[in-house]
DNA sequence: AGGTACATCTCGGGT
DNA sequence: ACCCGAGGTGTACCT
């Protein structure tokens, strides 16, 4: 990883056009061949300015004195291109960074998933398991339960419900319903967190929407009791 | 900004619980309070292993040496916390960036929506725009517009014309026909280039497809001829 | 290679 | 503040 601080300009020619006027950023240049620029403020926090994902191939052009002077950056096989013309170059480290990949991650769609499937009464009163990840053709749903009276549901689990999301279950249920003896499946909604506007969407829909607490699932906290609620 | 590479460890609690074991990474510090872990390889390339956006709170802790041991970046009104324990310091500087934004992008939907609002017989023949942002209670038409029979069309502006760019519309359709006013409202999309499946997917739903060119949209090309063409 | 779905998506613009 | 939509989205997984 190669780490330049300079003062430069830099340009951005390929999907979009983009020029940064002369000042004093980053340039980072990663061992597996991508490119960034970063500034300090002003911009995006966690994006880089411009930057080029690998393969890339670098040009460097240094000046009399041996100084780096011009950068380009460029795709292989396409007319991307970043160009840097380097005005001051404050700092140019280089070190050996560990490729060391294994960032495990936990709480996400999949252990929603993983959890609902164990107790898919959580999406409805009296729902039964019939199988995770059942197969339509255009793509799995998340769960397929039947009801008390033996209806189908498909469930759509998502982290946060969004419109996106009911557009699914209802592409979904689309293919479902062409099976006769699946003709009246119902869609039910399950996130930690549903949106408004997809609530609407989903009522218009006939789908039902079902907010899920993850630490309640997890058995961290007792639910609440709503079941005499007004 | 402040640049450290060092072998260290990496813990991030927050909306998902990650662990990176010890090898040698970036630790970039910004000035405007981000914080990011990088690796060279064997992961994402563009995006860090772990970060936090600001505003965040830095603790530093230093062994009796005066060595930095360990970091831990907080984010002020929340539980997310990133951990960091040094095993080893290789590399610690920092410099004084510019904060110079005017990042100018050409070439995205944004300025293809101003072109066809500006000249919105490029989406259909007669076309007079209403209203740009037209809103419904699940989200904004790109273009409302009438025709020449005063009847309502409604615009959706894509750079890439896909499935989903259909969907939305369809969506945006059901809504606005709610209104009787505008109950035998149309649709038409406009992108720079139209998707074969889209376009059947559009066909059936009975939305137009029209595709435009953004080099005639800005006057710097010629439109072709098409008037007489099979 | 192309399509789909997920992401601590990030980010900007609106209300 | 939340919500929506766009992204040079990136990335993994599937056909």
């Amino acid at each position: 990883m190669r780490l330049i601080v300079a003062r430069c300009e830099v340009s951005y020619i390929g999907r979009v056009t983009t020029v940064l006027p002369e000042a004093v950023r980053l340039l980072m240049l990663k061992a597996d061949g991508t490119f960034m620029v970063w500034a300090d403020g002003g911009g995006p926090n966690v994006k880089p300015l411009n930057w080029m994902t690998p393969p890339t191939v670098l040009e460097e052009e240094h000046d009399a004195d041996g100084v780096l002077a011009r950068l380009v950056v460029r795709k292989q096989r396409q007319e991307d291109r970043v160009e840097i013309v380097l005005a001051e170059v404050l700092s140019d480290i280089e070190h050996q960074l560990d490729v060391l990949a294994s960032l495990e991650k936990e709480g996400l769609e999949r252990e929603l998933q993983e959890l609902l499937a164990a107790a898919p009464q959580w999406c409805g009163e009296g729902f039964r398991l019939v199988r995770r990840e059942w197969p339509t053709d255009i793509g799995p749903v998340d769960l397929m339960c039947r009801d008390v009276q033996d209806e189908w549901i498909a469930v759509e689990i998502k982290r946060i419900g969004s419109i996106d999301a009911v557009e699914q279950l209802t592409r979904y249920l689309e293919r479902i319903r062409l099976d006769p003896a699946l003709g009246c499946c119902r869609g039910v909604l399950a996130a930690q967190r549903i949106k408004p506007q997809a609530r609407v969407l989903a009522q218009a829909r006939g789908i039902d929407c079902v907010e899920v607490d993850l630490q309640v699932l997890r058995g961290e906290r007792e639910p609440e009791l709503t079941l005499f609620a007004a």
